[in-house]
RNA sequence: GGGCGUGUAGCUCAGUUGGUUAGAGCGCGUCGCUGAUAACGACGAGGUCCAUGGUUCGACUCCAUGCACGCCCA
């Protein structure tokens, strides 16, 4: 017996039952223990933080990594799955921020240090519980409990380690980031808190002459709208392709050149005609030098040359240079560079000076302090706030003769968030850079051998992103991160990296340690990984090797905390201080995925970080080989995002979005992960709708329910019993996971190739679909798969079953036919948990337990330790396949014409003709004449061959065959197709294997490949066309016929009434119907036996059954009374 | 402003090296079925494949330009 299967089947429940076995059953252990030496299929979890509630686009990445690991473990492979979690970096802080009501850094500082690094270390652990839960009633099978942990002590020391690698080899190095500074509170802002502050302003714009050195009466005309940053200016640039001009201004009788698209329009401002002397391309003004508006830098720099790289010299500074970023949409097409209040502009500069020796090119020149006030570098306005200074500066320009015109300009400029009075500048800060551009090339051919799904992913957006690569700006003035391991000496300046916290200890002198030490006393609860963070680690120092008496201290910096989690596929495991083994067996990663918005993030660092470590074999000896491209990571499906009910984004005050817990309290995880999976290309974007997760129930999950349900009901009522006909056999080698061959084995089973063609097809429409479901799954391709299980369900669901229900409904249970249905049903429904395991494993679970329960331990106790299944290849018969698509077709064409003359199912016919196509399958069909007359409830089926009457034949050139052969003549050889007679050429075609067609000059000879044929119903008919068939119905009805039909009317009516009185299926009645209608007195008594099987009915009268209440009905306009009384249970 | 992506049925989405009748599910309509049944099934309507131009015997597909939307960056 099989546990009775409930019809109101809730799919939440059974996945909570299912959840609490495989906890009870450590299931998860176990599937990963049985793969033990297998080969590796290793996967990467990449950190979320948890001080955030988990929102439906994680439910998704949670799910897509669940999806193949379970995949790949039923395949055969051994697939690891620790969880990690990202702690560090901004977003922690701002939390705490936020709880404590303060924000900037002096009122972080004000409360402490100390306290501040204990909420954060808390705070990362707020949503925890929700993670877990969520992570757990999704299915996503991964060890929470053995997760990496970005602050932990193990992780930070192996970041640690690679940073000191990195210093070592010379790539780590400090340089300028120009960053939006708050001036006033002494801090950077991030592009996210910048992005909140923009506001519409009217700044001065100014357009300044920069004379030219060696022609002192023609001058750049240079706009800017920061006129503060001018005496800090040290180059000017231009675009080498645009066209540039020199014209002549009449005031002053002096030259300008100035883009020549904008001479119009800089003309307009100054109301005078601007004639032009001369044009050229930008690259002529390349080089050129001129004198800037403020000599502060100039007199003492302006005549010093730089050795270049070529062996050449160059002046430092106020020279043009090209550059690419320049436009003629405003200004004058030559723009102001002031590299120190540019993030571009310091590009151009840092470009400019790769072309010269080491030290040798131009330094950054800054004219104003940290304050924002200008510095004693320019005394004229040293100790003024910047923007009240460009006034004084516009003047000045104006008295030298600089000034060429002055204008307001309304733009969007950034405020700070907390003091909104307060402008942001632009201003260089002093960081750490990784050198990531010496291995741009490197990146980009690691980059080329990963296999990116969505495809353009690589040449798109990650590789122009990588094209373009910066140097990585790794550290950050704040508080609670990795601190960066660089200890400097207080006497010489000179830097060393530390590798891990024991180095540290080693160092002579050390000290500090006390501070740890004595905050450990006083909160015993502090974990131990919090004294290698701020500020206890700040406080350790040593000896310093360069110079006696002098000590090493720790910059104050932190790091950037994608750099944490790039370094997870080496620092999970702590390497290379502990967990040699686990990297070396862990690495690279077959299999990551993540949403796009990890391009520049956690998919950069990654590469960034493995590339620069591991892409090139170090010097030492004992390490490993450098590893083949790529790594780390070889398939990365990247996911789209995910939108709320309305399209837009999802957002908490918006509430367009209904949370996890509760879709999957409704629906169920099975359904969230169907709809996931199987809706959509997995990067597409996805709009998260309830009612679409809900549909995906009856699409799938429920129709196959229903087959599960439909065998468990018969089989109970048949006792079909799997374990009684197959007892366990000592030679199955596969530990019970009742295979095909294991189920052959039985005594009871016939093979497959004697048992039925239903039974065959289904099979081999089984086994077809295991062997695409692989091959897409082997792809990563998720969508497909799922259309083809979806596509089988259909299959086994309205053909298989539907057509094999009388088999089910025999009575003799011993009949090999009905054997055959069980055990075709019972290997299609096992197969089918197994295929669908990875998908919906809680689904499967239910299916497996129940349809395997009764052979108790002696098969594996859970689906998921079973393997995917193998396509059977002898099952699979391609022809047969093919035929039964054709015989539906015939159907289904029958249906449609019944429908378009209105005549019902139930109305039997006399005869169906078929014109197909091609005579191919044409035996076969008729061989199936019983199974289609059935369908189609008609008496007679013929298979008309000459069957002008009905049809036309149109014939088409096969287009792609002749394409290129014929070329221009393909419109014409159409067109003569179209006009002639289709019959007659057919029959050429297949007398003499070809025709001969005459297409304006030429003659084309054709055989039957080059031409398609298409049937046409002729009007008239009830006929339904196809792709391969047409049919055509017989409409006339004999009143036999209709006598029929009104019985099949009867027997439904009984049916129903056998259903209003909660009969058991096998329950045996007794019928009486009583009405005037001598057509259906008739109907009754010439259809007596078939109303009385169809019904299990013991008796037919046609009057009232004594003591039994009737219903009353019309059929075909004639009232009727129906008496049924239950006899027995049989 | 730059890069990338998207634009196909009322909605959500597929569409495989260009091949002439562009698909699925939902929704809608009509009908059927009633021993899987608070289900199920069949059939149907519904498309200028964003627009324009080009390449080609042939374009949803390739190219160019433009428009709309989204994301990332400035």
């Amino acid at each position: 017996m099989f546990e009775p299967v409930p019809s109101d089947v809730r799919f939440p429940q059974l996945e909570e039952q299912v959840l609490a076995f495989w906890d009870d059953q450590q299931v998860y252990e176990k599937s990963l223990q049985r793969r033990d030496d297998a080969p590796r299929f290793v996967f990467y979890e990449g950190p979320p933080t948890a001080n955030g509630m988990p929102h439906p686009g994680h439910c998704l990445t949670r799910a897509i990594k669940d999806l193949f690991p379970r995949y790949k473990t039923m395949r055969g492979y051994r697939c690891e799955r620790k969880g990690g979690w990202d702690t560090h970096g901004l977003p922690v802080e701002v939390e705490v921020c936020k709880e404590l009501g303060i924000h900037s850094k002096e009122e972080i500082e004000a409360f402490g240090i100390e306290p501040f690094i204990h909420k954060c270390q808390q705070s990362v652990w707020r949503y925890m519980q929700e993670w877990e839960r969520l992570t757990q009633r999704l299915g996503f099978w991964i060890h929470l409990d053995d997760a990496y942990v970005t602050y932990h002590q193990s992780y930070v020391e192996s970041v640690w380690w690679s940073l000191k690698t990195l210093f070592d080899r010379g790539l780590l190095y400090q340089g300028h980031k120009i960053v939006w500074w708050w001036a006033q509170g002494g801090t950077a802002l991030s592009s996210g808190e910048v992005g909140q502050g923009y506001r519409q302003v009217a700044d001065p714009s100014v357009y300044v002459r920069f004379p030219l050195l060696d022609q002192p009466d023609t001058a750049l005309l240079v706009w800017t709208t920061t006129p503060w940053t001018l005496p800090s200016n040290q180059f000017a640039a231009v675009d080498p392709q645009l066209e540039y001009a020199r014209v002549a201004d009449p005031e002053s009788n002096q030259y300008l050149i100035l883009a020549r698209d904008l001479v119009p329009a800089v003309s307009a401002k100054v109301q005078r005609e601007l004639s032009i002397v001369e044009t050229f391309p930008g690259a002529k003004l390349v080089g050129q030098r001129y004198h800037p508006p403020f000599d502060c830098y100039y007199q003492s720099l302006g005549t010093q040359q730089g050795e270049l790289l070529d062996g050449g010299a160059e002046f430092l500074g106020w020279r043009v240079l090209p550059a690419d970023f320049v436009t003629t949409e405003s200004g004058t097409g030559i723009v102001h560079q002031a590299p120190a209040f540019g993030e571009v502009d310091y590009e151009v500069l840092q470009a400019d000076r790769a072309r010269f020796r080491d030290g040798e090119g131009p330094e950054l020149i800054c004219a104003v302090g940290p304050d924002g006030k200008f510095t004693e570098a320019l005394p004229e306005y040293a100790g003024q706030w910047v923007k009240d200074a460009d006034k004084p500066i516009t003047r000045g320009l104006r008295e030298r003769g600089l000034l060429f015109h002055q204008e307001q300009y309304s733009h969007d400029y950034p405020f700070c968030w907390r003091a909104e009075d307060d402008p942001l500048i632009q201003y260089p800060r002093h960081s750490w850079f990784i050198r990531t551009t010496q291995f741009k090339d490197r990146m980009l051919a690691n980059n080329g051998n990963i296999r990116w799904m969505p495809e353009h992913i690589r040449d798109g957006r990650f590789g122009n992103f990588l094209e373009s690569n910066v140097d990585w700006a790794l550290s950050r003035e704040r508080y609670w991160g990795t601190p960066l391991p660089i200890w400097v000496c207080s006497e010489t300046g000179r830097m060393e990296a530390i590798g891990s916290y024991g180095e540290l200890l080693e160092k002579p002198g050390i000290g500090g340690i006390e501070v740890w030490e004595q905050a450990q006393r006083e909160h015993p609860q502090l974990p131990e990984d919090l004294k290698i963070h701020k500020p206890y680690i700040d406080a350790v120092y040593y000896d310093s090797p360069y110079a006696a008496g002098a000590k090493m201290h720790r910059v104050p910096e932190v790091i950037d905390c994608w750099y944490d989690s790039g370094a997870m596929p080496f620092a999970q495991w702590g390497y290379p201080h502990q967990g040699q083994d686990s990297f070396a067996q862990q690495f690279p990663a077959d299999f990551i995925s993540e949403a796009i918005d990890q391009t520049r993030g956690w998919f950069y660092s990654l590469l960034a970080i493995s590339t620069l470590l591991f892409d090139e074999k170090p010097d030492k000896s004992d390490a490993a080989p450098a590893p083949e491209l790529p790594h780390p990571y070889r398939n990365c499906v990247v996911l789209g995002l995910m939108l709320g009910e309305d399209g837009t984004k999802m957002s908490k005050s918006k509430r367009n979005y209904r949370e996890p817990g509760e879709i999957l309290d409704r629906h169920g995880a099975d359904a969230l992960r169907w709809y996931f999976f199987a809706n959509q290309t997995p990067w597409s974007s996805i709009r998260y709708r309830e009612q679409a997760i809900k549909d995906s129930i009856p699409e799938f999950l429920l129709r196959l329910w229903n087959v599960y349900s439909f065998f468990v009901i018969y089989a109970n009522i048949d006792g079909f019993d799997p374990t009684s006909a197959l007892s366990v056999q000592e030679s199955w080698s596969n530990e019970g996971q009742l295979t095909h061959q294991d189920l052959l084995a039985a005594e009871a089973v016939r093979p497959p190739e004697s048992r039925g063609e239903l039974d065959r097809w289904i099979l081999s429409e089984l086994n077809q679909t295991v062997s695409t479901v692989t091959q897409a799954m082997d792809n990563y391709d998720n969508y497909s798969a799922c259309q083809q299980l979806t596509r089988f369900v259909d299959a086994l669901s309205n053909w298989y079953v539907r057509r094999s229900r009388d088999r089910f409904w025999q009575d003799d249970l011993n009949s090999p036919e009905k054997q055959d249905a069980y055990w075709t049903l019972y290997e299609c429904l096992l197969t089918t948990s197994k295929l669908i395991a990875p998908f919906v494993p809680f689904l499967a679970e239910t299916l497996w337990k129940n349809l395997s329960a009764g052979f108790g331990d002696q098969v594996l106790e859970s689906v998921h330790l079973c393997d995917f299944p193998t396509s059977i290849e002898a099952s699979i018969d391609h022809e047969l396949s093919e035929r039964m698509q054709l015989l539906r077709e015939i159907a289904s064409l029958g249906r449609k014409a019944r429908m378009e003359s209105r005549l019902k199912v139930r109305q039997p016919l006399a005869k169906v003709e078929v014109i197909l196509a091609t005579t191919e399958h044409q035996s076969w069909l008729e061989a199936h004449d019983d199974l289609l007359r059935e369908e189609l409830n008609v008496k007679e089926l013929a298979y008309a061959e000459q069957a002008d009457e009905y049809i036309r034949y149109q014939i088409q050139p096969n287009f792609q065959r002749l394409g290129p052969r014929i070329g221009k003549l393909m419109p014409h050889l159409k067109k003569r197709l179209l006009d002639c007679d289709g019959r007659a050429l057919l029959a050429e075609l297949s007398d003499r294997g070809q025709v001969t067609i005459d297409v304006g000059e030429e003659s084309l000879v054709l055989d039957e490949e080059d031409l398609q044929f298409r049937l046409q119903a002729r009007e008239g008919w009830a006929a339904a066309q196809g792709e391969s068939c047409v049919v055509v119905l017989a409409t006339e009805l004999t009143p036999q016929l209709v006598r029929e039909g009104l019985a099949r009317d009867l027997v439904r009516l009984v049916q129903d009434r056998r259903k209003q009185l909660d009969c058991e299926f096998t329950d045996r009645i007794e019928i009486g119907i009583a009405t005037e209608s001598s057509e259906l007195l008739a109907a009754i008594s010439e259809n007596h036996d078939f109303i009385v099987g169809e019904t299990l009915s013991r008796s037919l009268d046609t009057e009232a059954l004594d003591a039994v209440e009737a219903s009353e009905h019309e059929i075909a306009g004639e009232v009727v009374r129906c008496y049924v009384r239950v006899v027995t249970a049989d």
